[in-house]
Formats: structure tokens, sequence, C-alpha cells
DNA sequence: CTGTTAGCGCTTTCAT
DNA sequence: ATGAAAGCGCTAACAG
């Protein structure tokens, strides 16, 4: 049978109070602690989490909600969130919303009557929920309002880096191919700082960008390279969309690097430590799962902090220094 | 303030015992389950999980434990998983163990703590604990012992496959490339049967595999290919090592697929429903997970399960039937 | 500094 | 069929 802390108490003859104490880390004397902590051990026993969350109301478990983990920059983003909740002793749920606002309603529900401690959030779609399950949350790559918090990667900087990355290479006509959706989101910033930088430096551009969800995007690619024939260096929203370009460059029989550049967003790779899909702009992913971390468990302590986290964006090229295609 | 049962039973006018049954879904008058839930809608009410994790020590959550989870196919199998238990009402605890037997304990024991019902576990080190643990535990890629279920893909039949095709694009001289752990595992069956294909249809082969933590491996797999260098035709133990060797042979200046032919394992992609990155003996994902989460509930329940569940394996290659180089 | 005790919100007998 | 009451294991307030 499983031990309880009734049962260390008497064999450590002292009170399940001070059990409770040691268990805890508060101050008690040091032959109380030792005779505990004997206890413990021989008995093999372990808190059980869920008295103490019935308790306390706190759990020591964050959700992490995401719009799809099949993208890469979710899961890589996932795997560093959970490990710097573990190493503070937090739990995660992973939540896998799809995209889908029911389902995000039907996790915030579900995470609620799970009494996590806080949210930590990628979502594109209403925020009513978050805030009025009140409940801490940190936001990423979305502004909502001054008092949410939330952590980006620097687009702007990134918008701009790849239209000075694409003209060292000489590039004279660029474009911007792209998604978006409705809500606003940080993500849009990679666009309108790209065209910032385009019209500050002079240079020609234009802008392919189609509302989601993603329909015929090969074709759409087409007509806008068609319409724009002389473009020869191309930022996109995110590597998956590079690749795309990419495939359909080659179709049409424009070799990449060589007749056109190609520069995408996020910082994808095909296995840890390998070489970019692309040339890109990486994000700091390790460093926003950090720094989202800290900021949800500083607000759960009740800390105040920064609402607002912007972390840098750097060039990132395969070996090659250019995209495999 | 959140509404508890008590008052729901209040405002219904009943004990919080007919609240609690209408809760569970068992048989109450018709007029009494209509006020009760007539007052739960009122009240918001939502039952506390912990206070039922306490009372019950069933808490329909279930951990995942793998080795890494920035593997493409742990990851795609994490959220296959994570969605198949969502359907049923359960919760996950993803657990990345970074194939750290020590990390791994630690977890074992967080989710004991935790009450998990279940444990869902690609393990390449003791079994001991997880047995020991008392849990329903279903082994991925793993055989341990006759009364531990495990769900794996059919590896024998993916390394035949590989021989397979092959030679149908006429190689004449097989290698296969992997490594490998000392601990047993599935995914040795992919050199095993391999091999055994080989001999069966007399075609030369040679084999290099190494031991893990993998180091220097573009050293290693040159002196292989300098040793025998007739070798037209390679099986890799999964998709990573498909693309160093395709890297290696590039830098060689062999072709692929003209010199060369590669087959993988695994079935990464880059995008969802995109083209595989290498030609690849395909896991069927999605139903490994299914299957893993239908034979844990269902231990679970109490019902008696096939300890063993083997999933049929696929060649697949991108749209140019070759692997990307 | 420490033992005792009252609940946290729920499920589950036990009477009725 | 259902209300009353016990108690799951823990924390925190209180009394000493």
């Amino acid at each position: 049978m499983k031990a309880t802390m009734k049962d260390v108490a008497k064999m450590a003859g002292v009170g399940v109070g001070s059990v409770s104490r040691v268990i805890n880390g508060e101050h008690v004397k040091e032959t109380t602690r030792t005779r505990v902590e004997e206890a413990i051990k021989v008995l093999d026993y372990q808190p059980d989490i869920y008295a103490r969350g019935l308790k306390t109301n706190r759990t020591n478990t964050v959700a992490l909600i995401l719009p799809s983990v099949w993208h890469p920059f979710f899961a890589e983003f996932a795997l560093s969130v959970e490990s710097c909740l573990a190493a503070q002793n937090y739990k995660m749920y992973l939540c896998n919303s799809n995209g889908n606002a029911e389902k995000e309603r039907e996790y915030i529900q579900m995470v609620q009557q799970n009494k996590v401690d806080g949210i930590i959030g990628i979502t594109y779609s209403d925020i009513d929920q978050y805030i009025s399950s009140n409940l801490p949350f940190v936001s990423i790559d979305r502004y909502f309002t001054e008092d949410v918090i939330y952590v980006t990667a620097d687009n702007a900087a990134g918008g701009r880096l790849a239209v000075d990355e694409l003209l060292k290479r000489r590039c004279r006509h660029l474009a911007y191919i792209g998604g978006y959706q409705e809500t606003p989101n940080e993500t849009k910033n990679r666009r309108k700082y790209f065209e910032i930088e385009c019209n500050a430096r002079q240079v020609q551009y234009d802008v392919l960008d189609m509302l989601e969800p993603l329909t015929q995007v090969n074709r759409h690619i087409n007509e806008f390279l068609d319409a724009h024939p002389g473009i020869d260096g191309i930022f996109t929203i995110n590597d998956d969309m590079a690749l795309t370009v990419c495939d359909v460059l080659q179709q049409r029989g424009q070799h990449v690097p060589d007749d056109v550049q190609v520069i995408g967003f996020d910082g994808q790779r095909i296995k840890e430590q390998d070489d970019f899909l692309v040339s890109t702009i990486v994000q700091p992913v390790a460093l926003m799962a950090q720094k989202s971390v800290d900021s949800l468990l500083a607000v759960i302590a009740g800390q105040t902090v920064d609402n607002r986290t912007v972390l840098p964006v750097a060039f990132g090229a395969s070996w090659t220094t250019q995209p495999i295609q």
C-alpha cells in the first residue's frame, strides 16, 4: 500500500504537520527533520499531488496551447517549453488546437477544470476566453492589449534583415510572398518592415499576400511570378512557404540561388543542430520558450514583469549559404 | 467564486449525492436530473478534478515518455497520441527523457505521483521501473517480455521491402548503414531482415552498424564506402541517417539516385502531407498512435488485449521517386 | 518549534 | 431513488 503522510508521521514519531513542513521546506528542528526524512525514505513516501491540489488550488502545471504541432517551429517550441518547465518542477499539458477556435475553447475549459496555474498560448483566435479565464497568461507572437504579456521574435528586424541580405546578394527586384489571417499578429510585421525597408533603400518590390486557409498556392505564386518577371530575390513569411516557392521556381526552370534568391523565416532544420532547410531568418526558439516560462512563473508568483519581450533574430543559411533545392 | 457541488445541490434542492450521480451518468429520476442539470448550467459548475482524483485515484491522464521529441517521427507520434487521447477525454503528459535513463526514472516517479492512469513509452532503457510502477504500460518499438504490451511497425517487412525496392532499381551491391544501442529493440529487425532478404535473394551486401552515441559518422561512412567501392544501393536505419548518407555521397561526387540508391526508414516529411524527404520505408504513425491508445485504455478498463500489435509499413518516395539531395 | 484539527470537493456506502 | 455522512491525503490555522 502507498504510504501516506500519516504513516510517515507515525514512524517518525511526530505530527503530520511537521511532515508537511519538512516536505515544503519550512523550518523545523534539525532532529525532527532528519527523523522525518528517514521515515520518508524507508516508506518511499511521495506526496499525493491531488490531495495537495485540492487543498491549495495550486498544481504546478501549465497549459501550452498551440495551433498546430505539425509545424516544426511549434514542435520545437513545445519541447523547449516543456524542458524549461520541468527544470522548475512544473508539468505541461500540451493542447493542440489545430487552429480551431472551438477546440481552443474546449481546451481552456479543460485546463481550468484541471486547475493549471497558467497558460502559454500561441493563438490566432479570440482572446476573451483567456482573459475571462482569469489565469496568468503569456501570449506568443501576438499582441492583444497593454496588460497581456507577450513574447515574440523581432519580426520587424527580420523583415529588414531579409531585405539587407537580399541586397547583399545583389538582388534588384524583391518580392514578399506570404499568407495571412484576419486577426492581427506579430508575424505581419515580417511583411510590413520588409516593405518599409524596401522603400527606405529605394528598391523595387512586389507583394503576394494570400488569405488563409491557403488554396492553390502554387498557381497563385506562378501567376504572381508571371506578372512580375524581373523578381530575383524573395522573402517569404516562413520556411514552409520558402520551400513551396523553391519548388515552383524549379518547376518554372528558374534556379535557386543562381537566378533567384529565397529567404524564409523560422529557422527550420531537418535534424537538431543540422543545416537549415533554406536560407532563413532564424527565430530564437529556445530563448522564446525560456522567456515565456520565466514570465509566466513570475506572474504566477505574483511578481510584476515586462509585458513585452522582443527577442532578436538572425540570418541563417545552410552550409552552402544557399537553399537546398 | 467557483461553484461547488454543494451549491448545485442546494440550488436544485437535492443532496450532493444526486448531483454526483448526474455528473457520472448514473441513473436518477428524470425530474431530479433536469433540475440538477439546470442548476449546473446556471452556476456554470465544473467538477473539481483534484477532489475527484483524491477520492477515486483515477485521473484520466496518461504519460507519454519519449527519448527525444526532436526526432520528427517522435514528434508526429506524440501529436497523434495526444489527439487520440483527447478524443477519449484523456489528457496527456509529455515526458521527454532525452534518452537519459535518469531523467526517465524521474519522470516515472513524477507521473506516479501525479496518478496517471497509464504510460505509453518509447524507451531504450530499463524496463524494471515501468514494471515496478505497476501501471498499465504500452511499449512502442520495443519488446520486453511476454506480458508487456507493445505495438510496433513491421520492421522485418521493412527490411525486406527495402531490399526488394533496391533490386527493382537494378542495384547489384547493397549496404545497410545504421546505428544501434546495446538494449534490444524492434528497430534491429530492420537490419536483421535486410540481411536475411539479401541472403535469400543472393545479392552481395555489406553492413556498417555503429554503436550510439554516434560520433564522426561522416568519417565512418566515408571509410566504409572506400572499403566497399561497388555499393550502389543503401538502406539506412532511418531517414536522418539516409540524409547523412546522401550528404556524404554528394561530397564524394557520387550522385543520388543515378549512381547510388538510398532508402531510409520512418517516412519523414517536411510539411504535413508533403513529399518525403528521401525515399523511405514509411511507418504508419497515426495508426501506431491509435493502436497504442486503444490498447492502453483497454487495459486501464480492465479488458484483456493482444500483447503484440505489428502494423504494416509501405514504401514511400518523393514525387520524383528520388531522394531530394 | 510542533501536535492537533478542520476542512478542501468529491465519491460512495448506508439508511431511508 | 436519494439524503446524510464518512473520509480520501493534504495544508494551514491554532493552541500550546
